[in-house]
DNA sequence: TATGAATGAGCCTTCATTCAT
DNA sequence: AATGAATGAAGGCTCATTCAT
């Protein structure tokens, strides 16, 4: 129950990043966390200065896994030609629904970021948004041979990112929508495999 | 600050529209909607029942908002060939950006209710994102021939909505990735344009 | 709903002695009552003056009611020996129990009266409570052959109404301790009788 | 005004007795107590979960307290004939009116709780009154030489309770009808031959 | 005579935080 | 490094009452 090594503290932040993902800052208290992880409950002002400093903690952690998920996106379209780099791309992320589930935590806790922005959506943009958008951006723009920075290719680069956000975002609606989406490995091939051809399809028109 | 005609009423539902979009129905307080609304404590209880009632007299009006929109989507592509109904259907969205601006009421208040739902998100899904979704639906299957339950339908429903949306659902990651987005009729216009050629295009290649 | 010859002042007035004799004052709110009588939430104030007001009227009802109880009582012992004059005593105030069930609203009024006690109160005791007490006072003193004020005789009052009240005091006590008390007419006669020489046999060994 | 040795939860308590035996529990309010107790609001809520956790710690010491007073009395008449165990019984518990007071924070306490039921009086019925009625209907059952459960002997249980009662309950109505009544060593004496003599006649009389 | 709107005081509870140990 | 007791600010809600009509 207590040690010199700090157990407490990461005991603390695994419970906190568990409860945060499932209700968001505002729902989950901190005697809860502390109960959960069989801390006292001035465990976290202690560790974590106060309940935003623990929150804070539990963003960086969810943006190290984002930042994850674009390197592998990248690596698996490694020497493919761009339009098999795009799929890779698609289905790296929608990969992600099936392993972390449709209610990830980090979906839920950037849903609530962006409902209710902190400080801290500023780094999430820079480290994660924005490399995102730009090995995205280099995609579509060597397909249709126009420069980066072409108003056709940013926007073509939104049709391709809504998609893939519309089926990750984890969100009530969507559960409702779509009661029998199971996220099994067909389900997720055939989603993979619609969002690429839709958007090869409509990246060639934009060209025109 | 008295009178029989009800003014208290309806000065508490603005300020409490303002105050909910702004900041979602937990962050906002009572006291805070009356104080703003130069209204007693009890005034919410007296015409409201309690906070929640206030609540949903708020989402109704968003919900009456929302269903013109369809309707008017539904009404400008009236009579016309099945890819002028999807590029209407697309004009009437991005032209509410316009005109209620990117921070619209409406849309910051969906997005809390997706973040953090209470049970009146259930009353925005069955009278509002169902219909739409059903008329996009028969839309699509008209386009590429197949019957509206069909997967792939559902597919490039959800394809089109996304990019709607995405635009629409203004929020703090957007204003930061494409700060100079201005939302004038160009913009507008060449959105509108992109959306329904790439959309179109995906479409067409999803029924073969 | 209206009218000009009170009739709202009436009907207030009566759901009032109701709902105050189910619960107490205190539970019992202005709006529950005026929403009852179909009247206005201002109705209570504006024909009684407060909540209070309507209060004591409530109770000066009850007190008329049980100095008819002590008239009745002295009527039908008129003209009997000493001892039948008890056992008619004993037998209208039980007989009471019958006709108003044992949540009788006046013992529930006194119940609430005597744990939290209104100025009011005094009124019972000096309109109600005294002259009972005198009753029987000079009926024992009549039995014993002692003074009314005899301290003998004071004690035997005391052991005779101890008795009668413990059985009309309709409280939940009584109802969890006795469940099946059903307060028919074959209940009452026993009781009555078992209480009449109980109460005889005591007070003559008290003269000894 | 602070310390580890949850001397603040003790004063809360003590307070929280003193004002639940004069008002009850509804007319006490949870800040009267803390600050009587110079405790913070958050006090009962911490030590006591809530109002009502108080209420019944409260309730829980008034019943062993009670519980005592059963004992004693059994105590007191062991190995005595029929008449001395009933002599003792009424002697046990006119004579905690000397000791505490009329106005003793238990009968107090029961006097509200009998008026305005909160669910923690079953426990009062269950672990209190029953086992007394149960002494003294195998006390009575043994004089009169009946079963436990003839209905004469609970009859005169009655009898024997409701006069015990209506002295020990301190209230405002006795202390109007018999204000010289001084609570001394002899003036219980006596209450205590009267109702003893008055009740063994009428139990002895009950079994004809 | 009677009303609906509006008020203000007060209640119980919850929560993040701090303090002494 | 860690704790249990204690705090104070705030929140939603209820209620008797008043006011203008």
């Amino acid at each position: 129950m207590s040690g010199k090594d700090g157990a407490t503290r990461t005991r603390v932040l695994g419970v906190a990043t568990r409860l945060f993902a499932g209700r968001g800052f505002e729902k989950v208290t901190v005697r809860e966390i502390c109960r959960e992880a069989n801390a006292n409950v001035a465990a976290v002002n202690y560790h974590f200065g106060d309940k935003m400093g623990l929150y804070r903690e539990v963003l960086d952690q969810a943006i190290q896994v984002m930042k994850c998920t674009t390197d592998q996106a990248r690596a698996e379209g490694e020497g493919k030609p761009a339009d098999e780099k795009l799929r890779a791309y698609v289905s790296v992320f929608l990969r992600r629904v099936i392993k972390q589930g449709r209610d990830s935590w980090i979906h839920q806790l950037m849903m609530h970021e962006i409902a209710d922005p902190t400080p801290a959506l500023d780094l999430v943009v820079d480290e994660v948004l924005r490399p995102r958008m730009k090995y995205l951006g280099e995609l579509v723009a060597g397909i249709v041979n126009l420069p980066v920075d072409d108003e056709r290719v940013l926007r073509c680069v939104m049709s391709v990112q809504s998609q893939c956000h519309a089926l990750m975002m984890a969100n009530p609606v969507a559960r409702k929508l779509t009661p029998d989406f199971t996220a099994d490995d067909g389900q997720i091939d055939a989603w993979t495999e619609h969002i690429s051809r839709f958007s090869l399809q409509g990246i060639a028109s934009a060209a025109r």
